[in-house]
DNA sequence: TATTGATTTTTGTGATCACATTTTTAATAT
DNA sequence: ATATTAAAAATGTGATCACAAAAATCAATA
């Protein structure tokens, strides 16, 4: 049987059933809580969900163009395998998208936006003195990111970098199953000062360093053991 | 009705309904000849390709998440607007994810691609040279570049370029219709050139050059002219 | 014990139907 | 003519069914 765990999640009135199966499973991929290569029917994720397979497939399409799931040969669907030379052009194309993102986002952004970036980075400090689960750090980390980057008004890039990050988020899953303690630093308030300057080249540099010294840290040997130790 | 013509495409063996109606609908956005803001409505496919509403939705779910397809809080589908700050967002974005695949492919490619990189070049020269159609020439470009940036095995970029071109598809189409005559300048040359020398900076000079030289030399208030003409 | 082959089950796929909402059309009143 | 209202048509959505292909199970054989 698929037993898929599926954490549950509030479902918004109005919203259809296949955004919602959208939204669920894409949580779920994001913060690495669907391994590679596990098994993913289109049944078993419409009992989980207590649904029928239509609006699951079109779940399922959208997340494969979203490049979080894979359609093999065989039609069958799973997340895909992470390799260390995948990682590392995931966490280049990641290096570059943000860091075009928070350029253009300079000329746009409001004081009030960047007050909201400062509200964002105190609560990561706080949930990291609380020791709050590597899950929410996460997902507050997200959140400041794509505050900053849609602070642009019409900028493109964002599915994008919501892309890089979901095709990351199955390692993630890994390391924080196998590794002890998950460093958490950020370049978040040389972000915020260089905003403040209105210095493009500045936010970007403290946005490559954030990434750089965030998940980008991971050194080859590194990612290729916790592989090994995950069976991957 | 919908009276959606779509040109005719080889469907091949074994390709399934709502993968040949997403290559289908694909091809059209790319080259331009579905309309920002034309209704496409899930009946209306299904009948002109003679299917029925489970695969077109599939199709179209997939194109949202491409960027090719906006859905309406009415749920209803288009192809999105242009203007010509999202235009600008298109270009910049565009010149920064290549220019980053071009790099990421040097290492990589080898001297027979390069080769066939020529070919490419040669016949694109030719269809100039025959007067062929600017939809040709533009898909032997995309060709061009395509071969160049999927010569990195790991690459995770070009569904991203490729998002970036559907996106800016319509609006070709627009220019296709009102311009007089589109020139065809390329740097094709100096990008194979080099590549020969595995000059990675030069590489994404020429790219960069390519496109700021192509499409993306058009003018802001040209843009709006554009638009204005096309009644959008 | 391992392997082959047949049977059963599971799975992806696409068409169809019913329902609710939206859009369009038609008719009426101002 | 314009605006308003009611009826009709069109549309998106989700569940269900039938079918073919793939996977899993089990029995028989080497």
């Amino acid at each position: 049987m698929g037993a898929l765990k599926l954490q549950p999640l509030v479902r918004p009135d109005g919203m259809t059933t296949h955004e919602y199966a959208h939204r669920r499973l894409r949580q779920a991929i994001m913060v690495g809580s669907i391994r590679p290569g596990e098994a993913l029917t289109i049944r078993g994720i419409a009992e989980a969900m207590e649904s029928s397979p239509t609006p699951v497939r079109e779940a399922l399409r959208r997340l494969s163009s979203e490049g979080a799931l894979k359609v093999l040969d065989n039609r069958r669907i799973m997340v895909p395998r992470m390799t260390a030379d995948r990682f590392g052009e995931l966490i280049a194309l990641r290096t570059v998208l943000e860091q075009h993102a928070a350029r253009r986002a300079v000329d746009h952004i409001t004081e009030k936006q960047i007050d909201r970036l400062v509200e964002i980075d105190k609560a990561q400090d706080e949930a990291i003195a609380r020791k709050d689960s590597a899950t929410t750090l996460l997902l507050l980390n997200q959140e400041f990111h794509r505050t900053l980057y849609t602070a642009n008004p019409d900028q493109i890039i964002m599915p994008m970098v919501e892309s890089v990050w979901l095709q990351l988020g199955p390692f993630l899953g890994i390391a924080m199953e196998y590794v002890e303690q998950l460093y958490f630093v950020d370049r978040h308030q040389e972000a915020i000062a260089a905003l403040r300057k209105r210095d493009g080249d500045a936010v970007a540099a403290a946005i490559g360093a954030d990434i750089r010294e965030g998940i980008g840290g991971f050194e080859r040997g590194a990612i290729e053991n916790l592989l090994r130790l995950a069976g991957q």
